[in-house]
DNA sequence: TGAACATATGAACAAATGCTCATATATAAA
DNA sequence: TTTATATATGAGCATTTGTTCATATGTTCA
């Protein structure tokens, strides 16, 4: 009935901002190369110079890939001599990805 | 070690399609538009004049829109005199929602 | 049939995105 | 200190994206 729809409506309305920072979350996995070095990082910690090497773009886009990744707060780093070792933040990430994998192998 | 790390990229080159259909589909909810209409309909189907009613954008994008989560399969549609009525393909879509709610509502 | 309403579609455009190139910064080794 | 290696950063650019506007299509009802 109507007064239903208005209030999914009205619930949308008043969480806006929530809604919307979802869709940045999911942005953020929306891209085939950022994916990738996030799934591979649920196997293993890895430095820039080991992702640049699977990932066909320069090191340069991989850098500012894991910047982004790095304020999003997806993803932590640690200076090992002349190396950054990137990781994950935490699980919740693997989760994410094993979700939309489900939908994509069904 | 560096074997294992060699190890995981040659998976991920191999399933390079695989990882580029994940990101195609995070890229979908990774507009605020969008991930309203899909919570939406979450709740309930919906015509596309109750979506436009709400968000801030004209009954013209939505249609847009729609027709972009219809090509992807996120949702089917079905006409019932002069409206016609969205809704979710199927139960997959509320959980890659609710999977990533739960990071953002940490 | 014609008017009114609901939805879809195509063109156009501003904004955002992801990349490369050149270069800066940081560390290690000679 | 110089040189080599690893990573980060900024500018510039082509492509993609989300929207609006104008208009077409489809449906109902008088």
């Amino acid at each position: 009935m109507n007064t239903n729809i208005a209030r999914i409506q009205d619930a949308i309305n008043r969480n806006s901002e929530l809604f919307e920072e979802l869709a940045n979350l999911y942005k953020i996995f929306g891209d085939s190369s950022r994916v990738k070095i996030l799934v591979a990082l649920t196997q293993s910690e890895m430095c820039v110079g080991e992702i640049s090497e699977f990932l066909s773009i320069t090191q340069s886009a991989v850098s500012h890939q894991l910047r982004i990744l790095k304020t999003s707060n997806l993803v932590k780093s640690r200076r090992d001599g002349k190396n950054v070792i990137y990781s994950l933040t935490d699980e919740h990430i693997k989760h994410i990805i094993d979700c939309g994998m489900e939908h994509i192998t069904e």
